[in-house]
DNA sequence: TGCAGGTCGGGAAATTTGCCCGACCAAGTT
DNA sequence: AACTTGGTCGGGCAAATTTCCCGACCTGCA
């Protein structure tokens, strides 16, 4: 899977800030195997690019205009699903973490590490591990010992019985008469949903809500 | 979850040869914790009386006219995921066996049974457990030594993939570009595979293909 | 008192769905 | 060789849905 003809790992570079693009080019490529194949400075861009160079790893900053980052990474993925990206951001708050891994990243960097810590990671996901900075993997590992926020906390208790309802399978009728609301509400819902979740289609929809346990019950 | 104000079991048949409900409902009532509060001879019915009567389990014949059974016990679950559907079929085919489970029901026993096996099993399922006459333990536990045919046997290749995308989250617009084809192909297949597996909706259809093992390649 | 946020639905333009149809092509038929 | 069968690909078109945006009503809370 890894581009023809050259050996090394290429490598696509996404975010929105030239400057920082710059920096990093400058910092990878110092690593005599890396190459730079590629730069996009947007969701559409990095997928395009994507295509077009078939790059090793994608290393992509998420906090981009329009959010759509996730949405960049999971078109990757849905058309490659051997491609590696590692996600590179500012924060690293549980939500954007587990979104990211969500929509299929295989690692996740703060902007705060080392160059180091973003060398070793890449050649860690190159390799098919997953990665992520210590910071990263600190706050994960705390938040794994409370309740659990999932990427459905967000949602109110309306939110959830009728995303329950529709991943059980219930058309929007059959939700807005068990539930006594017009279609029209269930409609707006159902969109609300998918715009909190930032999940774009049903199937993405559906597949979060069985992750997050509410199938069955 | 039980009826208010009773004690014993409560009972929905549905059937839709009157005689037969007439028979079982004999034999039910000779158990003197069994009530069978209503009947239905068809599945809008069967999701209505439910409704009505919230019945501790659902007793239903699903070889109706429109093969509608699997629609009402679907409706009914979506409803109320607390729902108790024990399905009395005619045949014991692997595929309607696995239909049932599929679209919900706790149990399925067969017409040729003893009454006592009938019986057994649906005092099971109200504890909520899962339960079938021999005959079908039999059929199924023998098919799972085989290939497994499962619903998208009937899919041909160009469908399942298009199915595989479309479950990965992949957009149409996406999939037509990855494959090539006009957005307009792409709806009409995902149109003819919902037909062809008799999903109605998108999340039916999702669930139905991660079952399948579709997902994740 | 006032503001934030959840709940409920109307409006309107843009898209999509449901269903049917025709065309092309490869593989068999007898 | 003329014919059927079945998968693939897409146009057409009315009906339904989606996408946003907006207003209204509660409730809790500062």
């Amino acid at each position: 899977m890894s581009a023809v003809g050259t050996s090394g790992i290429s490598i696509l570079l996404v975010d929105d800030h030239p400057v920082v693009r710059q920096g990093y080019r400058r910092v990878l490529e110092h690593q005599d195997d890396f190459r730079v194949v590629a730069e996009a400075d947007n969701a559409a861009g990095a997928y395009r690019a994507f295509k077009a160079h078939q790059p090793d790893v994608v290393v992509m900053d998420i906090s981009m205009p329009g959010a759509s980052g996730l949405e960049a990474i999971r078109n990757i993925r849905a058309r490659d699903a051997d491609a590696r990206v590692l996600v590179f951001s500012m924060h690293s708050e549980v939500a954007q973490v587990k979104a990211a891994f969500g929509a299929g990243a295989s690692g996740f960097v703060t902007k705060g590490s080392e160059p180091a810590e973003l060398i070793a990671a890449i050649r860690s996901v190159v390799r098919g591990e997953h990665a992520m900075s210590d910071d990263v993997a600190r706050v994960l590992a705390l938040e794994s010992l409370v309740p659990t926020k999932s990427a459905l906390d967000e949602l109110g208790e309306r939110e959830i019985e009728i995303l329950r309802q529709l991943v059980a399978g219930a058309t929007k009728e059959q939700i807005a008469e068990n539930l006594n609301l017009s279609t029209k509400t269930v409609q707006n819902y159902h969109y609300l949903i998918k715009a909190k979740t930032g999940m774009r289609t049903d199937a993405q929809l559906v597949r979060l809500a069985v992750e997050c346990g509410l199938a069955n019950l």
